[in-house]
DNA sequence: GTCTGCGTTGGAAACGTTTCCATTGCAAGC
DNA sequence: GCTTGCAATGGAAACGTTTCCAACGCAGAC
């Protein structure tokens, strides 16, 4: 069995150099003569050599590694997210480790003691519950990281996305349009997305001197069933939204589903305005209007900031924060509420 | 600077034992007493030590890693794939390292580099090209694999879409139901599921002795764009197909959009199966018919043939194959044609 | 011809574990 | 009472790098 793995050692011996000179190379460091540059080089392309990552990680204390904690990669929009970081941060020679929160805390401590006790050069997250001590208490190191779209007093920098602008621009449009009842639909889970929304519709009732209607703001699972289900049950109650401002792809699509149902049309009598943008939002006739987001640009905010953690180029201590701005477009899918 | 991180060594010392016999109380090893456990237990949990991951791999040359090459996380079935996979090796004691080939072979090839430099100590893999020599040389190894739903002549394990049956029962459903203009949209990428999914179509033919309608078979990207355009184009065309097969979330949505422009109804003038079950299928009135596969299952599958390889319980070399059958659910959506 | 300084190199320590091997203590067998 | 065997333990080598430090060679200055 001459299976023996190929080290550094036997690299340098048949590039006749020391050990050190042969890590001199593969590191790219700079005081290293061309000859033996290349004598090394050509030695490891001989033996096919890869080094080993776990002895450059123990000697270097670098993994070269970014943890990303998120709820769930089902979701479309932390699915294209993590494709855009991961994207980004591979060209900068890092790999991602993804992990499902699921929302839930003992999970997500699990998570944090793994990406800890792995050493992660960096990581990003974003708890399912802002408050959980575990979590702060995670976070309480100085391993670089960022939070994204999470309110959490640490001393981590954070990406968050301008949630009450949008949402108020969207309401505000369609009460110029003349709607009254206007439904929104979020998830239940309590965190700033969420908290944030219901403070921009309500700011937008607000600027308008006209008053919320807090029965309208529906708080529930973003499973395909229930959103079907809720909002059947309000175009079949006695005073029905004219309006739904809905989230997520999988509650657009029920929603539409829905709406078809209950045998309206949109816009003529139903108007509807999507958070987040699926693909078939624009093909629908009419298209549906929805506030979008760039993945790619979150990506490179979240990447930006940690980059300068990991590589120390940042000094100053204090946490930064990042906000990106969602963009409306308001499409084919908004009309005037039929008159009663 | 007192900041030094915590060793095993401190451990031992608090603990008044040696470092061996700390570290068998970390591995759980057998031949460890009662007393020296707990002393150790008890040590570890006053100073917070955590092992570092990266001296153990070093020194164990394992990492309890288990690498993941798909062509997309984006794609909410690789999204659910790997949420099912990553819970179920977690319960196991492996993390994974999810990796976007993007169908890009050059891609591919660089992530299969990365996973033999950090020697995962497993991978799965569903490359976008079944015949790249760089990815098929890079598969030449010894590390344990499972490749998922791809024909590749090499020593791997895998675990395999029964794509033929399953499309053979939904177009033998619209045969009987007096369907003979069907239409088939695929992805336009060359594997495996792509070329089964269209064997199976013509086999279903075949068995009822009609000719397949060749010019039906289409592939396309599976962006909602160009799907959209394709179904509308067909339905507007002078011989329109009254029946569409379409596969995925995105590509399911797009056609409904598109089905709903023509201003045809569902199943009345046009009958529709989705190869792929997504939520709001479900929810869609009347009900989308589905050829579902449980991810779960899948999952299961692939971790239990990867288990086996990575703690060498199954001795026998020779690649093993598991085959995953999908459920076809009509449903409401087929009926027969209208006659002309 | 000697000295200084710089760029390059070799050698060895260190990173934090696991695992092997030898030793110890103790109970059982004779 | 002496040997044998086994479970538990301590100590040290090994895993494969990076990085520090000392040494070296050589060019230029004096």
């Amino acid at each position: 069995m001459g299976k023996k793995r190929i080290d550094i050692r036997d690299v340098a011996a048949l590039a006749g150099v020391s050990v050190g000179s042969a890590s001199r190379v593969i590191n790219g460091a700079v005081n290293v003569s061309q000859a033996t540059r290349e004598k090394v080089e050509r030695a490891i392309a001989l033996l096919g050599y890869r080094p080993s990552h776990a002895a450059q990680a123990l000697r270097s204390r670098s993994t070269k590694t970014v943890g990303c904690m998120i709820s769930d990669v089902t979701n479309p929009l932390y699915a294209r997210l993590f494709q855009a970081i991961e994207a980004r941060l591979r060209t900068e020679g890092y790999v991602l480790l993804l992990a499902n929160g699921l929302n839930n805390a003992e999970r997500e401590r699990e998570i944090m003691a793994l990406f800890q006790q792995r050493r992660m050069d960096g990581i990003i997250v974003t708890p399912g519950n802002e408050r959980d001590p575990g979590i702060l208490a995670a976070l309480n190191t100085d391993m670089p990281a960022v939070i994204v779209d999470r309110d959490m007093r640490t001393r981590q920098d954070a990406v968050m996305f301008d949630h009450v602008p949008a949402m108020k621009c969207a309401v505000t449009h369609l009460l110029d349009l003349g709607h009254r009842r206007i439904a929104l639909l979020v998830s239940r889970v309590e965190v700033r997305p969420n908290r944030r929304r219901v403070e921009g519709f309500r700011a937008a009732f607000r600027a308008y001197g006209l008053p919320c209607p807090e029965e309208l703001i529906r708080r529930q699972t973003t499973s395909a069933r229930a959103t079907f289900d809720e909002v059947l049950g309000l175009l079949q109650s006695p005073d029905p939204p004219t309006a739904f401002i809905v989230q997520g792809t999988n509650t657009l699509a029920a929603a539409l589903n829905a709406i078809s149902a209950a045998g309206r049309r949109i816009p003529d009598d139903v108007s509807l305005i999507s958070i987040g943008d699926p693909d078939f939002a624009q093909t629908h006739v009419p298209p549906i209007g929805a506030l979008r987001i760039d993945p790619e640009v979150v990506a490179d905010r979240i990447a930006t900031l940690l980059l300068d953690r990991m590589r120390r180029t940042f000094a100053d201590p204090a946490p930064r924060r990042s906000v990106v701005r969602f963009q409306f477009e308001p499409r084919g899918s908004c009309a005037p509420p039929r008159p009663r």
